[in-house]
DNA sequence: AATAAATAGTTCTAATGCGTACTAAGTGTG
DNA sequence: CACACTTAGTACGCATTAGAACTATTTATT
């Protein structure tokens, strides 16, 4: 296959990256007896005083519907309650409990240190710019679904070429891979 | 907070940027009355004379047990069909019928045009340099899960004194967003 | 050849994940 | 005040997702 990446290859290796660091965060996850999201709320909720489910779906990226039921188990498990809101009556807060307090403070540091391992090799810089790489390409990703829904990009002949020979260079890296 | 980044705030922007863009592909997918898995698998198998369930799992990074599922769901809407292997008593092969072929023919052009809308202001370097990053960055997983399993990695204070910078870092992070 | 070990798929369970519909509560406009 | 409209969270359906247990088949070992 061609040595230039093309775009199909890139994001199969954002896939890629992304779910080998899940896999990896997950084994020690695990050990708590938390599920990755579980313990994503846990670690958001610590060192606060709580947060609506608005916000707390906002920093998790976890859809309303989805963190209802996580919710609810860590309520099952005593780690996190819900208390009406005192300024609107929609909203509820959701917090630690004195156990799940604990058990942040308990399994956080630990967390980050396991983490940490990956960056072993990673100067202060590299780190800025892989997240600057990532922010640019999520920034990209937003802007053509915005062109997407307003106006269409601009199409002319060049793209069109271009479009196919990426489709070109993908079938080629799936043919020679029986 | 620090205007340096974080390991913790590569990792949530690695999170935000794989959901991103996977919300992106899928606005198109679901046009075709697909999710994006089953895509995924009608896109791996296209130009192709059908595969086992394991190269297709490990092509499209889907287990097997979650590939069972999906391949029936395909086989329903006769886009694939199951055929047993020749050679392997044991081993199914999974290939596109006529129909899937021509799902495949009519469409995949068209996903990797809208898919190439993201990179409207990436050169081939830049992809190339994206694409080298986030093969670091799996590689560097890797590396800390088998670390993991071998000998523990040398955790002298410099390494916990990171971690502490970075756990405060990470808080001051999630306190000044109420 | 007999047995153990590994492999390929299926089945099953618990937990997301997303989208839609729904209820309750707040907001705005006339 | 009456009305539509928005917002916060829940309920529900469908499709993944990982992982463990299971069956059938192959391979390895003695």
């Amino acid at each position: 296959m061609n040595p230039s990446s093309t775009f199909p290859t890139v994001l199969r290796e954002l896939l890629r990256t992304h779910q080998t660091f899940l896999s990896y965060a997950a084994t020690h996850v695990h050990t708590l007896n938390l599920t990755l999201p579980q313990f994503d709320i846990i670690i958001t909720l610590g060192n606060t005083a709580g947060m609506t489910f608005k916000k707390l779906g906002e920093e998790t990226l976890i859809t309303k519907g989805t963190l209802t039921g996580i919710i609810s188990r860590l309520e099952e498990k005593a780690l996190v309650q819900r208390v009406a809101s005192e300024t609107d009556g929609r909203s509820q807060i959701v917090r630690l409990t004195a156990e799940g307090e604990s058990l942040f403070e308990r399994t956080f540091p630990e967390h980050l240190a396991f983490i940490y391992q990956i960056f072993n090799d990673y100067s202060q810089e590299d780190i800025a710019n892989l997240e600057a790489a990532l922010l640019r390409l999520r920034n990209a990703v937003n802007t053509a679904r915005n062109d997407e829904n307003g106006e269409p990009v601009d199409k002319g002949n060049d793209w069109c070429a271009k479009v196919k020979d990426a489709c070109k260079h993908y079938q080629d890296a799936s043919d020679n891979v029986t």
